[in-house]
DNA sequence: GACTTTTCTGGACAAACGTCAAGATTTTCG
DNA sequence: CGAAAATCTTGACGTTTGTCCAGAAAAGTC
């Protein structure tokens, strides 16, 4: 146990408890929104009491935000381990495709929860320092991708990087509604609309 | 008033305070949101008694989603007059540009209203008939614009409709959020990327 | 002017909400 | 072991919510 009296302090504890009980959360939230989900509901789907959410969290603001930017934290390397193998620019671009398509399918719920929150910070003032962050780091994950797909094409981005983020954030939010909505063919049209954007985002060889 | 007897049926009359309280309602609705904005603090807000909600509208949901069709009836003409007079695809995209900025500035209420209820739509079904819809119409008021635009150019459209609204509202979407958050330059920003981009969605010549 | 119908008011209701706190339980550590 | 600290449970609180309704007021009709 010599190892474990460093790997095991209290802070680290209380930390630990505060990921699980978020970990929790957002499945409900997923489920529910965030106007919706109720501290009660949220603790009724978890192996917690209602009263333990105040003791790790201030007030419901603190653990939504808390939530999605843990969720945010990890989403944010999707798309590393296409843009490391990836060796010319089309099999970046199909890869990247493929990817986007595959988190309409598996992480539907947390995609909407994000946009639910962004369109929430609209309103509510207190949001926006959390909500303008996790953007940027979202916007640094496409540029990764973006500037990556550059450089294998041998040619320059055309456009700055909050636009090349704004526009295919566009697209994958229209695609995520549609797909909810239980649209067919919505997958492959995203695949194939982003097939037609990326050497747009390029300038003229 | 020999006319006066047809233009004021009962069903008349009735539309007309529906449309009234709706309006009084948007206004509401787009400080506080779907979620925050309760029919008391609507009725208040108003010269109406919270009780005569319920007599013009079967639930809170009807009544929103009446609001927002109201509002998006009129917002879907907005760039009419702009495709209208324009007789240089240049022109088209100038006037387009500021029109999109107009908007941000007067109507950043509305908008975030619009993007809430779509967001919300994400997770509540009944919602999403009615924002499927008139996110359909605003597809088509882009179209509008692009296709104009293409003609004006003498080049064809690159992209499908719902490319290129889904596109431009990623980029207005951005904008709208750093407007709120009184980030300084963004009107100018959105406006340099409109034009940046409109050449984008046409075939090249 | 008396009637019916439509429109409106304001209060009452149960349910659900976020928050809190007192006490039980567990963990930690000398 | 036993005291101290941390963790958790449970129930209660004051609001606020959407909805409903009995009756007042107004409009329409003969």
């Amino acid at each position: 146990m010599t190892t474990a009296t460093a790997r095991r302090t209290p802070a680290d504890k209380h930390d630990e408890r505060r990921r699980a009980l978020a970990d929790s959360a957002l499945r409900t939230l997923g489920e529910l929104g965030y106007a919706r989900a109720s501290l009660r509901e949220i603790a009724n789907n978890s192996e917690f009491s209602h009263g333990v959410v105040h003791y790790y969290f201030h007030d419901k603001l603190d653990l939504i935000v808390y939530c999605v930017r843990q969720y945010k934290a990890t989403c944010v390397h999707r798309y590393d381990g296409v843009v490391a193998d990836a060796t010319t620019a089309d099999e970046l671009v199909a890869g990247f495709a493929d990817k986007l398509v595959e988190t309409i399918v598996d992480e539907a719920p947390m995609h909407r929860l994000w946009y639910d929150l962004r369109a929430q910070s609209m309103f509510e003032e207190s949001l926006r320092e959390a909500v303008l962050q996790i953007d940027k780091t979202l916007e640094d994950m496409i540029w990764r991708v973006v500037s990556t797909y550059a450089e294998l094409a041998g040619r320059a981005p055309a456009m700055a990087p909050s636009v090349a983020y704004g526009l295919l954030d566009g697209l994958f939010q229209q695609a995520l509604l549609a797909h909810l909505c239980g649209r067919e063919g919505v997958l492959d049209e995203l695949r194939a609309q982003v097939h037609e954007l990326m050497p747009v985002l390029l300038a003229p060889a």
